[in-house]
DNA sequence: CATGAATGAGAATTCATTCAT
DNA sequence: TATGAATGAATTCTCATTCAT
């Protein structure tokens, strides 16, 4: 468990050196596509043809190359975030984000694994989730101001809540997108107010 | 992928074998309580103070042993569904069940695997999951046609969405009766029909 | 049964690869000659000073060390084979063959379970045997047109009986030359036509 | 490799232990017919429905069950040899013995082991090898005083080569009477000495 | 910087033998 | 005397990480 030094990140990289960090992204992203999230080093080394220490060389671990794949995701998931809040309805805005979300997750095997650890390798992802976590909260707080969200949760319910629902999909068979579907809707109802 | 004999389960145990299958099954649960479900032969060998062997005697497989500690609690998961089963309310007895299944899965964090598995080393656990599995259809159908749940929902939708649920619990913090009452009532929220 | 790859065997080795390779090589033919074919990967390792998994890196599994040290046995004798047939004495050459073999398969404890192997790990190994089989099945065949051996006997008998012959000069004592020797002539008088 | 006492040898058995004695033992030549050697202790209590512990008390160590194996095997041979002896003619005598010793070794995969194992666990063992050896050297001298037989192979040989001769036969295929008897031939045409 | 061979701890599994019942 | 559960050393094999080239 010793630790290693942080990848320079200073200059831009050498262009042969980008290519290899580009190219170990890659197929590290084709890995948890196919839904191997296990991100062995030697297996990415040699499905990207280059030598496990390049890989070790750009990131020293497992975190770090799950937060490099999963961060342009987590910018994707902030930019609908923020679209949403430009939004006016309060409820329309908040499901069509949560959707946006589902997706994506189910998308990126690694993304809930990036929302739920307790810390990250990098201050850039520790400020998107930060970021994501806090509009997501205020996006929800509007709908709650609204009354169409029960006032009791929070944005980390909500996170939780998602997660589960991923979960609940992917354990399963039956058509990804239907699925995904009918759990998001249970679940939004779910959230509305009690009625009465 | 040699076959293993089952563990011989014919007779009444010898007392010392007793002794030791339950040393086993007792590291076994509580390393499952620690949330480790790795389940290593070595560790709990070693944590029980037996030789590897007797593990293997008692529990040829990893899933051998956690059907074995599972089993006991889907039995009790059984019960609970006939219980529901036996009482007239459609929808209180609905939540009853589900509050209780709730409880005994983040207790047991093998029990989630084991309803999940799609096949089982032993045909007890195979009988007790599709029990377990009809009463519960059967409890969901009643509500059902009293109208208090949605109807395109169907038992397997239920236990996929009750692991989603368990999962969201379990990936954070705070006071676990307290979340999981939080996150079920949502759930059963959601699966009550569309008021309109 | 799970399927491994080839070790590399394109390039050349680089430097330490190479040494190391060597040493295993050379500890697995010291055990050999020691009489133990037993060639277990972590006895190997330790005598040759290197970890488990350089072993298994060059030679995944016992067969492929076995091959690897026989073969070039296997290209001696060929070798012999191919100047016994470009000899004009269809007995003599044979018999100058087979006293040949039987040195070798005395001096290579491993050598006779690779000819007597139903299946190989290399195509190499294959392709030695192949050869061998026939350039000795064409001596045999010289020698019967010649009439000095009895008509019935085939490649395949030759190769068995010479394990035989082997097998005897293991099992006891004596000067092994000596005792080869002697084995040997009795063979080769046996495999003479019955004279009237 | 602690040593244990020898089983008692002393008065006759109990009923039922000489039962299990003779359920271990017909086990135990059904495992050598079908070509295993290995003699697992384990696996033959549990194919003789006898527990681990009885098989031990009967035979300490894999030497003694083996030799109880093939004592009876070894004293059918050393009739054979003696009725060899009685007869008048050294040759045919001596082939017709050979041929009898074959036959028992093919059918008998222990019997090559205890004739070549340097020590025995009994004494009645270590008695029915030396007859044995002394009558095969009989019968061979005498076959050499008649000038049939090579006069430099000793008793000794005749074994080794007998074994090798089973070898050959052993490792490959072919109707085994057939084969072992063209083998055998060879042998003893090897054995005539040179003509001229 | 890149490479990939080497490392070695650790997990799974087997089996001969002992010993409590 | 019989039983068979228990033992644990021995073996195979994997993989994250280091480091010589």
């Amino acid at each position: 468990m010793k630790k290693r030094e942080a990848p320079p990140e200073d200059g831009p990289l050498r262009a042969d050196a980008a290519r290899n960090r580009e190219r170990v992204l890659a197929v590290a992203r084709e890995l948890l596509a196919r839904g191997d999230s296990s991100l062995q080093m030697n297996q990415i080394a040699r499905e990207a043809g280059v030598g496990v220490g390049t890989v070790y060389r750009h990131f020293p671990a497992r975190q770090d190359l799950l937060e490099a794949l999963v961060n342009e995701h987590l910018e994707a998931l902030l930019d609908k975030a923020h679209a949403a809040e430009a939004s006016e309805e309060p409820w329309s805005s908040l499901r069509r984000f949560l959707r946006a979300a589902l997706d994506l997750q189910l998308a990126d095997i690694g993304l809930a694994e990036i929302l739920n650890a307790p810390r990250d390798a990098h201050a850039r992802t520790s400020q998107l989730k930060a970021e994501l976590f806090a509009t997501s909260g205020r996006l929800l707080e509007r709908a709650q101001r609204a009354g169409v969200v029960r006032p009791e949760v929070g944005a980390e319910d909500i996170q939780r809540l998602m997660c589960g629902i991923e979960h609940a999909v992917r354990i399963g068979g039956g058509e990804r997108r239907v699925v995904s579907e009918r759990y998001l809707i249970i679940l939004l109802d779910g959230l509305r107010p009690t009625s009465g």
